[in-house]
RNA sequence: GGAGGGGUGGCUGAGCGGUUUAAAGCGGCGGAUUGCUAAUCCGUUGGGCAGAAAUGUCCACGCAGGUUCGAAUCCUGUCCCCUCCGCCA
């Protein structure tokens, strides 16, 4: 959520984030400015109301003759049909103002590339050597089919469509990928929180995964729904709460399963287990007080552990600044990470680095004390730090050999107790 | 699922229809004093709106309704927390 005066004082910049982000239609910035001030017109009349009516008060409370009392009680009960109707047309019209703040989106970073969709993100650094193969690398649908390290027929059977399991020594090495991630995470100095799937949507609204992205989430009973990520969880875990500026930065580290939809990606990446509607992750999320020099900072330092876990698994990646047309509404810059997969001979999208400043804080009320005992919003990012299967699946079609067999990365070895993966 | 008790500011906690301001304490911030620290004293410390400011005004006692001229206080619903009983991985 943006400040209402920042959206009344630059209602020209909100529209072109409106724009730049391909959200036209959702929003309009004209129609929220007109009901804005209606609310303010409204309210102060509603103020003047309670005025009169709290003057009122004071006389009957100290006039102690009850004939003289009499007069003061009538005129505030003539006010009283006027006050209800000026607070439900207030009512009407907040309820309207809150609806439509809820759609406003982030405005982009100045250093955000302006594009309609993925061929406008920017490349801004590779690292790693691709494997060279003397061989024609296989996919990761058919390493994981030829070594059993996942079932995705059955998994249909089981649980419909993108349905799997993972299986045997693939499943072994997923919980291996996990493990080591999270230990990472929690040498950085990260606190680990193993976290609610299964959340109020109030949190999701509060993250900024909805309005918009609802059609995604799961909806389960008892008006809960399940999350997209751990983020979901760990960034609202102070949400109403004020936390003091010495507090600062909380960094946590979440693993959670997480459930997509994927209703915008009917038809795309139908076999294997890259594009699941299931999966797991460790996440990383950081809140600071509000600063956007000292967020971007940690943005490039998030950046930089995941960086460092794919570099130490000996996985190529490349890193791309996302342009507006291929960001969140909430985001205000962010980094994907995309690995190197041999077999499909292309990098794919395994992490997403993101910040926020302020605008989740808003609709989750997070703020703290600073040092001039100043409440503020505190700002908000977050990255993944490792997602499985689909990273499971980049690295098999990296690691594996002419003779079928995939190699286990060296630093994977003491959670798997094996070295390398050989078909039967 | 059953029976009780309770949600008040950054925190603890009083108030239980109107004593015009939500007491008091702690913590925070500003100042005074001070070799330094500590202690002490004074001020300040929820959110809007108007105003350059002084100030004025409205809202706020988990949330939503209701009763009333007037609600933190009474009533209804709802969410959450605590204690006990039952069930349970």
């Amino acid at each position: 959520m943006l400040d209402i005066k920042f959206i009344r004082e630059n209602p020209d910049v909100v529209k072109n984030a409106i724009k730049v982000k391909q959200l036209e239609g959702t929003v309009d910035i004209d129609e929220l400015l007109q009901v804005d001030s209606e609310l303010q017109k409204i309210t102060k009349e509603l103020d003047e109301l309670r005025r009169q009516r709290n003057e009122l008060d004071k006389k009957i409370k100290f006039e102690k003759d009850l004939e003289k009392k009499k007069p003061f009680i009538e005129e505030a009960s003539q006010l009283k049909p006027k006050i209800n109707e000026t607070e439900n047309k207030y009512k009407e019209l907040k309820e309207k103002f809150d609806a439509l703040m809820l759609w406003v989106p982030n405005v982009p970073a100045d250093d955000v590339p302006i594009g309609e969709d993925e061929s406008g993100n920017v490349e801004i650094r590779v690292v790693g050597e691709k494997p060279e193969f003397d061989f024609e690398p296989k996919t990761h649908v058919d390493l994981i089919e030829n070594l059993k390290l996942a079932d995705t027929k059955r998994g249909t059977k089981i649980a419909g469509f993108r349905g799997y399991f993972v299986t045997g020594k693939g499943a072994i090495l997923e919980q291996a990928i996990l493990r080591y991630a999270y230990d990472f995470m929690v040498e950085q100095g990260f606190t680990a929180m193993n976290v609610p799937v299964m959340v109020k949507k109030e949190w999701l609204v509060g993250t900024g995964y909805f309005p918009w992205g609802q059609e995604d989430h799961y909806s389960v009973e008892d008006d809960l729904a399940l999350v997209g990520t751990a983020e979901v969880s760990l960034t609202s875990y102070y949400a109403n709460e004020v936390l003091k500026e010495e507090d600062l930065p909380v960094k946590l580290m979440g693993i959670s399963p997480c459930f997509r939809r994927e209703v915008g990606s009917h038809g795309k990446d139908t076999r294997g287990i890259f594009r699941v509607h299931y999966f797991n992750k460790v996440e990383q999320v950081v809140l600071l007080p509000a600063s956007e020099d000292l967020t971007r900072e940690w943005h490039d330092r998030m950046l930089g552990y995941a960086e460092q876990i794919l570099q130490n698994l000996n996985l190529p990646y490349h890193v791309l600044l996302m342009c507006t047309g291929d960001m969140g509404a909430g985001q205000r810059k962010k980094y994907d990470i995309e690995v190197w997969f041999s077999g499909q001979g292309k990098y794919r999208e395994t992490h997403s680095d993101s910040y926020f400043l302020d605008f989740q804080a808003r609709r989750l009320n997070m703020k703290y004390v600073d040092k001039d005992g100043n409440k503020k919003y505190v700002y908000t990012l977050n990255n993944t730090v490792a997602a499985t299967p689909r990273l499971l699946a980049g690295l098999i079609e990296n690691y594996q050999q002419k003779d079928g067999s995939v190699v286990v990365p060296e630093v994977l070895r003491k959670y798997t107790g094996f070295d390398v993966i050989e078909p039967e």
